[in-house]
DNA sequence: TAATAGTTTAACTAAATAGTTAAATCAATT
DNA sequence: AATTGATTTAACTATTTAGTTAAACTATTA
């Protein structure tokens, strides 16, 4: 046998199938393209995987987990809120910066198929909503504490979520209205880490 | 001659067309699905539209202009900034609870090909860049009047874009958190559209 | 050297899909 | 009743695509 443990074959068709669903999702994604993508031919990809949709699922849980791994444990761990609003602006716009198809494939995926997105919930040991509730009760306390004003918590993860994420969805308007490019484009949003951070806070002064 | 004037039919089918192209998105969608969605067969949709491509062409075209529409008046008309705030969430909100799939669409063919942004950006009397200057000069006027904190024009744009387009894109996300349904969650986003402009301006004070 | 696993080639099947066409049908108009 | 345009039906074509298969080839290893 030739390479038993470092098969790098596998390895290389699940990079080359990973850049090719994210790009182009699902239906416009070709076994082709991956193939090409990963210097193989389209049998061998059958050999390794044996369909499109089962290379899908694992691509595409693979994303789901990278979109949504990391909150998680910044929410439900330690620490004073403003340490948390720090940490996940700054955990989604590292991520981001190094994978920026992953929010539009995932959301878009999702969008097209909703029920996944309560199977994954289900899977996950624990469900999403008691990461908001966790979030509420620190927000309430703070709020009551005096240390930021009144605020809807749901409304307060809503507002952190999409400045983060959203200008990586909208990357090309965006590019298009600042008339600059990806290099441009990165500088900004390594800029905006700050930016939103300060945004925010200033936001919760009472 | 049927109905020459109230072609009942071209209407059905672009609405159907919209219907399942912006739902789907181009790759995904079935012309079989768009005559069935207009109650006509696939021979008639040929019969008025030549092809796929030029169908979703006309779609598409409308959906941007939709998704762009309004904010270059409210941008570029008179008034202070925080009226143009305000107009801005209100408009995007009101459009999007109308049109929840809009974001999703145009930002994933955006995304797919990004030229067309280019294309549109040409079509359009106004670059889209000018809309930021304008808006740029009013914000910097009014940082220097001490009305609101210094902020870059550019976050501060995004920031608001962000907080109003992206909960409509993670909507299965968001009602998975939020342990709610498609009624829950318009009411959210009603409620959402004071939220986000008290934050904003909260976060733009001195 | 022989066996073996990985890989390619190339031809194939089966299904889905866009698009075309001709004939028939239907409904209103003249 | 004859005409006309809209619509359906149904059979096509051509293309793309997922997936299969058998045979040959390659490099490693036992």
């Amino acid at each position: 046998m030739k390479e038993k443990l470092d098969n790098e074959t596998e390895k290389a068709i699940l990079e080359a199938a990973g850049k090719v669903f994210t790009c182009k999702g699902f239906a416009a994604a070709r076994m082709e393209d991956i193939a090409k993508e990963a210097g193989i031919n389209r049998a061998l990809l059958h050999y390794y995987f044996r369909s499109k949709d089962k290379m899908f699922d694992l691509i595409f849980n693979k994303r789901v987990h990278e979109f949504f791994s990391g909150l998680g444990e910044i929410v439900l761990s330690e620490g004073i809120l403003e340490e948390k609003i720090r940490a996940i602006i700054e955990h989604e716009i590292t991520i981001l910066l190094a994978h920026p198809y992953l929010p539009i494939f995932v959301l878009q995926e999702l969008n097209q198929n909703p029920e996944r997105m309560l199977d994954h919930a289900r899977k996950a040991g624990a469900h999403p909503s008691i990461l908001l509730k966790k979030f509420s009760i620190q927000v309430k306390e703070e709020i009551k504490k005096g240390k930021i004003r009144a605020i809807d918590p749901s409304q307060l993860l809503m507002n952190i979520m999409s400045m983060a994420i959203y200008p990586f969805i909208a990357k090309p308007v965006i590019k298009t209205i600042l008339e600059t490019d990806d290099v441009g484009f990165e500088v900004v949003m390594k800029r905006r880490e700050k930016e939103v951070t300060d945004f925010i806070l200033q936001a919760l002064k009472v």
